[in-house]
Formats: structure tokens, C-alpha cells, sequence
DNA sequence: CCTCATCTATCTACCACTTGGTAGACAGTT
DNA sequence: AACTGTCTACCAAGTGGTAGATAGATGAGG
């Protein structure tokens, strides 16, 4: 049954393209990870596109599943606020990567078309999610909500970009502690 | 006189960074851009890494001009912070582009060591400079300022990268505006 | 149970194109 | 005569992608 070898592959590719981007994927090294021949890739994926497109809407549709996991598991919606930036520093733990959709919202202009639409519906449930959960911990001016919800996950964004530019996890601690102090973010 | 044409090569190669990355620059585009051929590109950066440092370089130096001079011109360090978002948003009227630094922050693992160099230096002033603005204001509490100072440029940096993603301004304005309401900028 | 055709997933062997980079000729200036 | 800056003409390596062979599984009909 290969249904394992295209899962391999999505997370290969998911995992390489967090590092390197949509451009620095190769089907040749992204074939050795996999154990399979560069060739064989193009069964799964015929193109590129078609590969981007199907990583990175498998990206935001795992992250919309654990978004939802943590809503039932957490009863208080403060808390899934405060826990909410952990779920980018895993990434950067793991091999100082960043969000697939960050390193691709960047190479924006060379994407093709099909990636695009994924990438902003990354975008769209982190803020719906964000939205929904503020508004369930009343810490927001409703008219604002969904402002305020974009606005914690352009920060975020740009908190882990600038701790990998340092390769220093402490350095997204630290930011993610700015905003609690300035009341921007539940902490 | 070829002084002109080194200045050329850094203007060109820093737009096509700023909407293709290091990863997307290339010589032979890049020469054309500049109207002589790719060989003799080499003549003026041996490799592609100098270059990417020289642009690298000229992007903070640049930057650190600008800054100095607005401190300068407007007496008020508070009007000075308002105005700081503007030079990001330049970017993006400019076709959609982003801070170079931003960019190759996210290429950092496969950035030529010269390179990753310049990139932090792009972050430390940027940092210092709303530091010493933000002390200069008095809107922070003293032993929080350069944390605060680095949590404004991340935070920026995110809208941006942001905007680019849905290719609209608009987008970069609103969360500034949010980042006003929250008090976490001066506005 | 056997056989034959089909399907699945992989392989090897290419290909055209782009990449950064080099060698060496050349013309204009100093 | 030497230096400066550009050129033409290459090159090796890497890119995404294609063609066609092949081996194993699957399933139907005799």
C-alpha cells in the first residue's frame, strides 16, 4: 500500500519547505528523504505546483484540527490565548523552522496560483480561530475582534521570523513576553 | 567611470531581492535588469554571496541614514514612532515588496555566512534606534525598552509579510491601526 | 487452481533549461 | 605598457519533467 509513501512525501516536503520555502524544495533530495527516486515523486505529484498545493493545504488543515482540539480541551478560551504562540515555537524547536505559510506568504510573487489560495486560508482559520476565541474571553472590543485577532497573528509571525533570524528560541520568549506585557496578547 | 554601474547592481539587485529573496536572485536576470551581461557581474562581486552581502550591507546602512535623519528633522520623538511604520510600508507600494532583511530572515539557514551578518545588523539598528526613540519619548518603562523596542520591529515586520501575502496595503494599515488601539505603539 | 490482462508503483535513462562561475579576447583610458 | 570594464564563449552542476521498461498485486474467466 503506497497511501504511506504519499503521506511521507507531504511530510517530507512539509518539513523541508519550512526551512528552505516553496523554491528551495527539490524533488531530488526531497526523493532521498522519502527513499524513493525523484521519478517516482511525479506519480504522487505530477508537479510542483501540484506538491506546494497539497503540502500547504494539508499544513492549515492540521493546524485547524489542533486549533479545534485545543478549543475542547481547554474550557477557559484564556487559556488557549496564552497557549497559542506555543504552537509556532514548536517549529522553531524543531530544527530552527519557521510556519510554511510565513516563508511562503514571503515568496508570494513566485508562487503559483494554487499554492497562493492555501496559504491564505492559513492565514484565514488562524484568524478566525484567534477571532472566536477572544471573543469568547471577552477581552476585546467586539467591533474589533477580528482586527485584533489579525493583529496577534502578524505579530507572532514576525516574532518567529526574527528568533530564527537568530536561531535563538529565547528570542521568541521574549517578544511573545513584550506583547503580554503591553496587554497586547492574554498572559 | 564604472562607479555608476556598482551602484546599479545594488539598486537592481536590491529590488529583485526584495520580491524574489537571495534564493531567487540571479545574474543573468539581474544583469539584464542593468543592461550589461552576467560575466561581467563577476567582475564587480566575484560571487554571489559578496554580492549578497554588499546589498545586505547598503540595505542597514541605508536604513540607519533614514532613521538618523528623521530624528533629526522632526524634533518630537514620539511624532518619530508614528511615522517608523511608513518606511515599511514604502515596501509595498513599491510592487508588493518586503524588507529585504525580512526576506532573507526567513532564507537564514541557507544564507552564506557574510550574508546572515549584514541581515542581523539590519535588526540591531533598527532595534536600537526605536530603543533610543522609545526612552526618548518616555512612553516605556526604562528596564523594558530594548524589549519593547525589538517586540515593535517583529511586530511590524509581521504586518508586513502579511500584506504581501494578500498583496494589499490596506491590510498593512489596519494592523497598525490595531497595534495603535492596544497601546502597543504610539499612535 | 491456473492464466491472462490490468493496475499500481516504482525504476533507469533521458532531456531541455537554468544556475553560478571561468577563460580569454578586446577596446578605451591612464 | 598597464589598468579598467566589458564582451563572447564556454562549462559543470542542478532544475523540473518525460518516456518507457519492469515487477508485484489484483481480479475475472476458463
Amino acid at each position: 500500500m503506497s497511501m504511506d509513501t504519499k503521506e511521507a512525501i507531504l511530510s517530507a516536503a512539509r518539513t523541508a519547505a519550512q526551512a528552505h520555502g516553496y523554491g528551495g524544495l527539490n524533488f531530488r533530495d526531497l526523493a532521498a528523504e522519502v527513499g524513493i527516486k525523484a521519478a517516482s515523486l511525479h506519480y504522487h505529484f505530477p508537479s510542483k505546483a501540484d506538491l506546494g498545493a497539497a503540502v500547504a493545504k494539508r499544513y492549515w488543515q492540521d493546524a485547524a484540527a489542533e486549533l479545534e482540539a485545543m478549543r475542547s480541551e481547554l474550557p477557559d478560551a484564556a487559556d488557549c490565548l496564552r497557549r497559542y504562540p506555543t504552537i509556532f515555537r514548536r517549529s522553531l524547536e524543531n530544527g530552527n523552522r519557521i510556519c510554511l505559510c510565513s516563508f511562503m506568504a514571503a515568496e508570494h510573487d513566485d508562487l503559483p496560483e494554487a499554492v497562493k489560495k492555501e496559504v491564505e486560508n492559513f492565514a484565514d482559520i488562524n484568524v478566525s480561530w484567534l477571532s472566536k476565541t477572544l471573543a469568547a474571553a471577552g477581552l476585546t472590543d467586539l467591533a474589533k475582534t477580528e482586527k485584533h485577532a489579525r493583529a496577534i497573528f502578524a505579530a507572532i509571525s514576525g516574532a518567529q521570523l526574527l528568533a530564527r533570524s537568530r536561531a535563538d528560541i529565547a528570542v521568541f520568549d521574549e517578544l511573545v513576553s513584550s506583547y503580554r506585557e503591553t496587554g497586547f496578547l492574554p498572559g
